[in-house]
DNA sequence: GTAGGCCCTCCCGCCGGGGGAGAGTCAAGG
DNA sequence: CCTTGACTCTCCCCCGGCGGGAGGGCCTAC
């Protein structure tokens, strides 16, 4: 019989974790002192401990380990739990490539250019919502404002004669990617709080959610143009792949104040 | 002005997060009423919340994001924690690609032979600890046991006249990997308390520790042996590969009742 | 005015243990 | 036989990054 530190010493664990895996009913004491609740170990345990120890490696939980080694387990769950694990370790082995990417991106950033990059891209997954929209054509790129803001008057005014209220903030879908600045296709989004009938220029749908690359811009009015060519950067420098339009988030849009206005700019993005 | 909520949907983070992030000190409400404890965010805090985001996203604790976005921290002091999370990341990503084959194989052992694996094996770190040892040439198999006896006998009087004492339990290293059994170069090895003089035959040394693949054998007298093949194609299996000599650990080891005897194996391991 | 949807603080839970307090036990040396 | 020092026991709090819920206040729309 071996006491816990002997035990511990012999299968190179803490004590602290020997007490705790007996808490948990995975290696219970072949005896315990009734009187002074000493735990007695058998060398014969130790097999059953390298079992434990095997599966932890894994990465099954203790939990799971504990359905393992006391309630036995078919074949076929066994299998199931390894496939299960092998999924996980292969979804934490996705994110540690992802965030290894990230790193190494911001590193050459710092070594290239001495100041800091200009902002700042985050992932972040968007929830589905429900929005009226309106598609237009912009022939010109000082066309922009103007044409925006009427098709936004446009559905606001459709949305709220059938009876639905338009939620802030309002944004704009980009479905040419080029660059020319002309005989753009955009699309004026606001999202609304229920259903309401469509009209032939109005189009009520659900906004697909998922994964963006998403940066934000404070200040001048048209500083965030400067967003698309760093997230276009960014999401290269990643390994992403650009999966659909962007999207234009005008949080804040105030024209008589254009200083203080606040744009977010995603792009929905997919690995690899 | 929004209410917590409001901005909770503008950034797309649970309202526990947020009130968690004020709490921290990463990100702190523009204005918070006195009398209700309201928070109330502006719109000009997104960037520095894309900032936060970015960042928690290359694997910064909140603790060091606040460090970065309060106080403010130079470039070559940034540069260290990239490279920290660089590493950091880099080491969970070998541990679970240690993982996946170790689950894969474990996988194909299941598909193959249809009865459980006989032994488990587990990935120890072993401690290095200060021994007496006696090396022994054994030309026969059926010497071992009469042998390795003797040389622990030696071993164990040698320590004993020079003040020291033995500690369990006593190990054998084979530095002969050959499966000829025959012409073998083994070492008797007893842990001991305290350092004491060598002699010829005796050496006194701190035996080394490191990683070890393990396996436990309880049962019949010499059944153990067949750990080391158990052992060899899991180390083979899991892209490992022997460092050294490998270690059998005589936790019991009765002659008068040899189905009780446990026995463990060690091989000294590395990745690749 | 009242309903229901926000918001607040406070407390407990997760996982796999680590650290330490305060008290009891064991084995060896004098 | 006694002491001493190493060991062990239980109990409680701590880590990170929140999530869940209780019990109460606030705000706004009908």
């Amino acid at each position: 019989m071996l006491k816990i530190g002997d035990f511990a010493r012999l299968c190179q664990l803490p004590v602290k974790t020997l007490r705790y895996y007996d808490e948990l009913g995975l290696i219970t004491p072949a005896r315990v002192d009734a009187f002074t609740g000493y735990r007695y170990y058998a060398v014969e345990q130790l097999p059953r401990l390298n079992r434990l120890l095997a599966l932890r490696d894994l990465g099954f939980s203790l939990e799971q380990i504990a359905r393992v080694l006391n309630d036995g387990v078919t074949h076929e769950q066994l299998r199931g739990m390894l496939m299960l694990a092998r999924a996980e370790a292969e979804h934490r082995l996705h994110e540690d490539q992802g965030r290894m990417a990230r790193i190494e991106a911001r590193l050459r950033d710092i070594e290239q250019e001495d100041n800091m990059p200009e902002y700042d891209v985050a992932l972040k997954t968007v929830q589905p919502m429900l929005v009226a929209a309106c598609r237009i054509h912009i022939p010109k790129n000082d066309m922009v404002p103007a044409l925006l803001r009427t098709a936004y008057s446009e559905t606001s005014a459709h949305v709220s004669t059938h009876g639905g209220k338009d939620l802030e903030p309002c944004l704009a879908l980009w479905h040419t990617t080029a660059d020319t600045y002309t005989d753009e296709d955009a699309e004026a989004v606001v999202p609304i709080n229920r259903a309401v009938p469509e009209s032939d220029r109005v189009k009520v749908y659900e906004l697909a959610g998922g994964t963006f690359a998403s940066a934000v811009h404070h200040g001048d009015f048209a500083g965030f143009t400067k967003l698309h060519p760093a997230l276009l950067r960014w999401i290269d420098a990643n390994g992403y792949r650009i999966t659909g339009p962007s999207r234009e988030i005008y949080v804040r849009h105030d024209a008589a104040r254009p200083g203080d206005s606040v744009t977010e700019v995603q792009y929905p993005v997919e690995k690899e």
